[in-house]
DNA sequence: TTGAAAGCGCTAACAC
DNA sequence: GTGTTAGCGCTTTCAA
């Protein structure tokens, strides 16, 4: 049982100081590479001795006396959701290249639940904490100020008091519909939106609408449903039923869009001859579907960047708005390249 | 600028003691109810106290003095492979259910960022590593141990000194083979592998010979691919060239079968009537596809919840195996339900 | 260039 | 039931 019987006594600083005849200072030193001198060839032997005994700084003693931990709280609505998955992704390589450990937590798109993991990170003193927001504007009156720098990615709207960055969602709403209409030449664009985080009409749906109204053209029916491939599937029904079937749809989310194109291939219609599709995130397995999507893609890397640097300075509350990608595939009737 | 200027200075536990004008053990006692008792009354006014002054404990403190951080690291592929990213999500769960936070890390897949991660969240002073491998047998030797328990999930093979669990690959591949030959009556399936892990023959490649052999059928082609979309999509070209085309083909990776799908598709082949797909996983995603896939699905909860449970006892080494779930669906051959 | 020593905030003996 | 106090392992000032 190797791993257990070489688990022997925690191997401290002291007894690396007492192992090299130095003492604890000088370790320290040469560990931290400051802030004092130390002489080239008592780092060297402190360095062998570190070696020969296998020591690691013990981050709990350093972090208390710091007052830093290195770690910042990560939560998000969780990564069974590709979309929010590949956001994860692009916080862990963000974070690793700033040399911060991310203390992850999901939230599963609960409200409730996000408020009470600011709490709960806050008290294992993370640094600060960035979270993949599922918020509502009714819900942001709720948060607790968690007293270290506290910031919402995901984030649509301004928040007072605290920094917030979202994709620019009206306008590469607006982008991808109006590729429908303005190039493709559909005189309407139905719209599959999702249903779950407000009653005001949201910035996909502004972007769709505005689309229209730019060509003066009357905006198309509305479907609300979950944020998931079953409400995309369900959605798809309620649209192909009445008679008057649209020739081109806006779906609002990439898994939203895989329960539509099922439900569409169902029915026996071909994409986009029959009926085009559009959405809205851009996610990889996006570009694997039959056919595959035209999406107005989401800027994660930009995103989980500007997250990162801006706990980390704890700047000052703004709202920072990305744009986002159109990227157009086989679904919306152009040609692969 | 409310954050900031509501972070004057941080509250420690002699604050609420002074305040309440008690000791720090009586607050201890009260924040950690034991280990000695406390009069009611007094219980009371400490939590006051604490509400008062919004006292938060120090986890570093705490941490330095128990030895324990109450935080697990979790090392992994990268959520943006749908697969791992419900992987990911099972072990948040049962995290949270267990009461530990995961400090979470990704590898890639690459088994020599694994083994630096493994040092680096040692060095974090994490109370234990849960690692979801990309090692191969041969990557194995060079796992330096890192004085904590250490524990390897999606490991298909024992490793001397470590507690490892994984599918049960060999049987899921068997068994979702065998209903391609024995149920539907084909004669062969070919296979499309992953290339990155191996030189040796892998369990799913295994389970598929035995299926074949159980049969005394003879083993259909191979092809070796990358383990994402695009490298399914790739083998798919060499498999279907060839004027004997196979009938079926078992895609050891869900991933890879969106790929495979894809390139179906684009050569006006039907599913499952001109080829059968079946594939390993079973991720949420494989029942929005199109045709929806049947696959081996792996038992994520138990392998997550067998994971933790390990880490947290620091169980003697074993090798686990969790059985598969077959899971029928349209691009067998099955009809849906 | 190095050493001694004072804490960081908390827990848990041990006294009372 | 409550108070006193000795550290946990580390960083850093101050003196040498």
């Amino acid at each position: 049982m190797a791993p257990t019987s070489a688990r022997p006594r925690k191997v401290t600083l002291a007894d690396v100081a007492r192992y090299t005849g130095v003492s604890t200072a000088v370790v320290s030193y040469v560990i931290n590479d400051g802030p004092r001198p130390v002489a080239a060839e008592t780092a060297l032997r402190v360095r062998e001795a570190i070696d020969v005994l296998g020591y690691r700084p013990n981050t709990s003693a350093r972090a208390l006396m710091t007052g830093s931990t290195g770690i910042v709280g990560l939560i998000h609505p969780g990564t069974s959701n590709p979309f929010f998955g590949e956001y994860g992704d692009a916080f862990y390589k963000v974070a690793t290249e700033a040399g911060v450990a991310l203390l992850t937590a999901t939230s599963a798109g609960r409200a409730d639940t996000e408020r009470a993991l600011i709490e709960s990170l806050a008290s294992r003193n993370v640094d600060g904490i960035i979270s993949v927001t599922s918020m509502t504007k009714a819900d942001i009156s709720g948060i607790r100020n968690p007293r270290i720098p506290l910031l919402f990615v995901n984030c649509p709207f301004p928040i007072p008091g605290y920094q917030t960055i979202g994709p620019n969602a009206i306008d590469g709403s607006l982008r991808v519909v109006d590729h429908l209409l303005a190039h493709h030449g559909h005189r309407q664009v139905a719209l599959v939106a999702g249903g779950t985080r407000s009653e005001e009409p949201e910035e996909r749906q502004l972007g769709w609408l505005e689309a229209h109204r730019r060509l003066g053209l009357a905006a198309g029916p509305v479907v609300r449903t979950s944020y998931t491939a079953d409400g995309g599937y369900d959605a798809i029904g309620s649209l192909l039923d009445p008679p008057e079937r649209p020739s081109a749809v806006f779906v609002t989310s990439d898994l939203q869009a895989f329960g539509a194109l099922h439900a569409i291939h169902d029915r026996g219609l071909r994409i986009p001859d029959d009926i085009a599709v559009v959405s809205f995130d851009g996610t990889e397995a996006s570009a694997h579907t039959w056919p595959p999507l035209t999406v107005a893609q989401q800027p994660l890397h930009s995103m989980a960047a500007a997250g990162v640097a801006g706990v980390m300075s704890d700047a000052a509350p703004t709202h920072t708005l990305i744009d986002m990608n159109l990227v157009l595939r086989r679904s919306c009737g152009c040609e692969p390249p």
